[in-house]
RNA sequence: GGGGACGUAGCUCAGCGGCUGAGAGCACUCGCUUGUCAGGCGAGCACGCGCCGGUUCGAGUCCGGUCGUCCUUACCA
């Protein structure tokens, strides 16, 4: 070490008892009892205490009077056992203390605007002061956490034979997909590059130039409103590979995941992950992107329903339900009504089998005794049915789901459930416009022999898209790429664009295709919902420094912020509401 | 753009269906305290109801608007 230091704070034991260290620090707290003043000193690492005995150091007494909570201090002392009544169990370094000889004041402090042992303090405080939230437990825990997976995961993509390029942050916007951040050029007045949404058509091109094996940690932008789980820039693994099948690139992902948890000294999910189609997906849990830690599955009802004496249960695409554990009250089921309206539904029928065996339902008397015998439970549960066109079934009972999970506190939050889901289709239809537009993006291969369902049946043509799941959040998707070029203008031209369109949009690609392009896919995980999924966070901005709100603010710096009509002027912009 | 919640001291919050000194805990300041570790005891500081407007004799409280924050939805190929 140093001379500001000898040990970190963390470090101290009885194995330096006798010691005469130097150690530096921010205060915790200090306790002055008049006489003796005990500080604790903590770093990263975690907290030590100091004794300031004025028998034995007055100069270093007068110091310690003066200092106060968050100053840093540089003290130097010896490491001496404490007194048996004088251990401190609740803290690692608690059987010594450093009686100190001299003290220093490094940093002066104000008082904070908040305590950091304060827990409860609201987000936008935490991020105006960034820096001192990073003081605290959590924070610390939480980047730290983020750096060892991070490295674990450069390690395992470097073993299995992949090596980092860098792409271009500044490239071509893309009408398609999400909205870019656009970046004016000062050099080329009205023109803009486009902030990457993603480096998915460059690492396309790596493969096309034969680096085989590609990935990097790479930023993406979009410009879409935050979530709990979005922000404007965020990082992806990216890769990709030539020559691979399906199964080679979820194996390179399973690898990731695994180093990355035991990297952290968990037990790693058994491998392989479990697989689901993305219809059974759909079918069970209306997601695609089930939670599977509980099972509240959806139950198909429709073949039962078809002919019905009740008309809204006959006269539906799809009838299907959900079998709660559990009997509600009249306003209970009310308040699921409202929730399934909120939704889209028309209305949530139900039947409810009580205890007693007694059915409750203002549908039960329509209800033939097929259909009766169909639906029937044990006593003691209920029966939740959404009757409507089957996207919108699959959307309600799929959000009714996960509500009843989390309102009947079924999920087990114990448990890790790692997901492939599989199969999805290549297009779905576009429920606004009536076209049809690509699931994942159009460069994702359909499955071998569905190449022709692109102009006969688009919505029956399944694609090689991949996407992992942990426990009901989407860590990321890959697919199989398209590497044939007339297999790629198919499916610009399916989704109607003309082939001036996809030129003038992908030209130098379709170029490329043309020019020896080897079958690839890869894939994308988004780095910072992993590293909320490993720290327990149920937010990304707790283990990004400094994250943006909601609105797309940062509280520290208070960027974005309005520029000069001179800058402007530069790159050739005027605003419609000139700001100062 | 839609839905919901919130905004009172540095922090976290209480505050009646409208009434004559706007509060608590913590933090902060000062004093006393030589074995505390969420130190103890005592004293003190806080002038603040996000902002604008309205209703009223009177508004932190009611109404309208606005700003900010969080969640959610559309959106996120």
């Amino acid at each position: 070490m140093n001379h500001w230091r000898d040990l970190s704070c963390g470090e101290f034991g009885p194995g330096r008892v006798g010691d005469t260290v130097s150690v530096a620090g921010w205060v915790a707290r200090r306790r002055d009892h008049g006489g003796l003043i005990f500080i604790d000193l903590r770093d990263h690492t975690g907290i030590v205490q100091l004794v300031v005995n004025p028998d034995r150091a007055r100069n270093a007494a007068e110091t310690a009077h003066d200092i106060r909570s968050e100053f840093v201090v540089h003290a130097r002392g010896e490491v001496v056992r404490r007194a048996p009544g004088a251990v401190n169990p609740n803290i690692p370094t608690g059987e010594v203390e450093i009686q100190v000889d001299q003290l220093e004041i490094v940093a002066r402090s104000e008082p904070l605007p908040f305590q950091l042992d304060d827990e409860g303090v609201e987000e936008p405080t935490r991020l105006r002061y960034r820096y001192l939230d990073l003081r605290r437990d959590r924070m610390q825990r939480n980047l730290r956490l983020s750096a060892t997976a991070i490295a674990a995961i450069r390690n395992s993509m470097e073993e299995q034979g992949f090596i980092d390029v860098w792409t271009p942050s500044m490239t071509l916007g893309t009408p398609e997909g999400a909205r870019d951040f656009l970046v004016p050029v000062r050099l080329q007045p009205g023109k803009f590059f486009a902030l990457a949404q993603s480096p998915q058509l460059f690492k396309q091109t790596f493969m096309i130039g034969g680096l085989d094996r590609y990935y990097q940690i790479a930023t993406c932008w979009r410009d879409e409103d935050l979530r709990a789980d979005r922000q404007f820039e965020f990082r992806q693994l990216d890769l990709e590979l030539a020559f691979p099948t399906r199964e080679e690139v979820l194996e390179v992902l399973e690898q990731v995941v695994v180093a990355s948890f035991e990297a952290l000294g968990r037990t790693a999910p058994p491998r392989p992950f479990p697989r689901m189609s993305y219809g059974d997906a759909m079918l069970r849990y209306g997601s695609d992107k089930p939670d599977v830690r509980f099972g509240l599955e959806i139950q198909e009802a429709t073949d039962v329903t078809r002919g019905s004496e009740f008309g809204v249960f006959a006269g539906a695409e799809t009838v299907r339900y959900i079998v709660a554990p559990q009997t509600f009250s009249r306003g209970e089921l009310q308040k699921l009504e409202e929730f399934a309206k909120e939704w889209g539904a028309k209305g949530l029928a139900y039947i409810v089998f009580d205890e007693s065996g007694e059915v409750r339902s203002p549908i039960a008397k329509f209800l033939s005794d097929e259909e009766v015998e169909a639906f029937l439970t044990p006593p003691g549960s209920t029966l939740l049915f959404v009757a409507d066109s089957t996207p919108m079934v699959e959307r309600v009972l799929g959000a009714l789901r996960l509500h009843l999970g989390q309102e009947l506190e079924l999920i087990d939050e114990t448990r890790d459930e790692h997901l492939w889901i599989l199969d999805f289709p290549l297009f779905l239809e576009d429920e606004a416009t009536g076209r049809w537009t690509f699931v994942h993006h159009p460069f994702t291969s359909p499955v071998e022999g569905h190449e022709d369902l692109i102009d006969t049946d688009p919505g029956a043509a399944l694609s090689q898209h991949y996407d992992l799941i942990w426990n009901g959040w989407e860590l990321g998707s890959g697919s199989i790429r398209i590497h044939r070029q007339e297999i790629q203008e198919r499916i610009f031209r399916a989704m109607g664009m003309t082939d001036e369109e996809a030129n003038a949009k992908f030209g130098w690609f379709l170029e490329a295709l043309r020019m020896g392009a080897p079958p690839h896919g890869g894939f994308a995980l988004g780095i910072e919902r992993f590293v909320a999924l490993l720290a327990g966070e149920s937010n990304i901005r707790e283990v990004i420094a400094f994250p943006k709100t909601a609105s797309g603010s940062d509280p520290l710096t208070g960027a974005p912020a309005p520029t000069t009509k001179e800058r402007l002027d530069e790159l050739g912009i005027s605003l419609k509401t000139p700001k100062a």
